[in-house]
DNA sequence: CAGAATATTGGCATATCATGCCAAACTTTC
DNA sequence: GAAAGTTTGGCATGATATGCCAATATTCTG
């Protein structure tokens, strides 16, 4: 398996990350290949795990999902008991997107989506801070949305 | 144009946030339709705008984009023209994913994509406490993902 | 540098799929 | 309860995905 990724594996890539849905042919013709081939090294790409998935991105503020926050999460403790807890409560709440375990001022941040500030309000009341190993939540409001893009920088 | 989704809708929109690919005679099968009402259904999501785009979500280990940061931003200044020029900066980063301007402590906040520590650091040096706007940036680092999900929640 | 081994490509054949159209069934409205 | 409007399912057609094979390009080796 090559995991040495070439121009036009990058450039497979680059328009997959740009439309998941492209016909084969149309994306062999965009990266200069035929059918083939191309479809050969998208394969290829799945099946080395480099393309995971293929998803539909819904526009959040149509499916009540408008508002995002990331809020910065202390623990009460830093033992792994704790930790294992939060990480099987958070991965129950679908407004949860993402988790990660930090070092420094707080233990975890996360980034979650909501209908609204209200929704919100309520999912951190009822749902956050009841989880027994969380001692305490910060989070900025976002009031605007400057950016928002699904595309990982591909070096 | 209808904008209230029925259970169908939903069921189309949740089948379609896991797999962008599949095709529409199994997407019928899995919501109980035929396959002409199903693309029709789809097709019109699609023009609500409901279904933004298809993409493919690549592995960021595998990229070259493993570590995510959230960092908080404050401006020199609060005014209309320094905001401005901030958005546009972000806007020509790719490692920036996500950018909020936000009310409270901070003024804006980011989701930003590196290979790794040192990338975002130099990231972080060399481009985004450059921007004029910028006054302070505070991060924080993360050591292991939790969770990560590509589904809206739908109510 | 030559020749062989390997990997990659392009074209073809076939099965699957997307998509427009129309009649039938269902739902809503008055 | 009848009529208007909406949604559905099936069919036909054109496009697409995909496996296979020969030809080409690339890499390795002596």
């Amino acid at each position: 398996m090559t995991l040495t990724l070439d121009a036009i594996d990058r450039h497979i890539l680059r328009v997959l990350q740009r439309g998941g849905r492209i016909s084969n042919v149309e994306l062999a013709r965009e990266v200069g290949l035929s059918p083939s081939p191309c479809l050969r090294r998208v394969r290829l790409l799945e099946e080395a795990g480099i393309i995971d998935r293929y998803v539909a991105v819904l526009d959040p503020t149509k499916v009540g999902a408008g508002l995002t926050v990331f809020a910065r999460v202390c623990f009460r403790t830093q033992d792994a008991e704790v930790t294992l807890r939060f990480a099987e409560a958070v991965r129950r709440f679908p407004e949860v997107m993402e988790c990660y375990l930090t070092t420094g001022e707080c233990d975890a941040v996360l980034r979650i989506v909501t209908a609204d500030l209200h929704s919100y309000w309520r999912f951190q009341a009822d749902h956050l801070t009841r989880i027994p190993s969380v001692l305490s939540v910060k989070t900025d409001v976002p009031m605007e949305t400057l950016k928002r893009s699904y595309e990982l920088p591909l070096r």
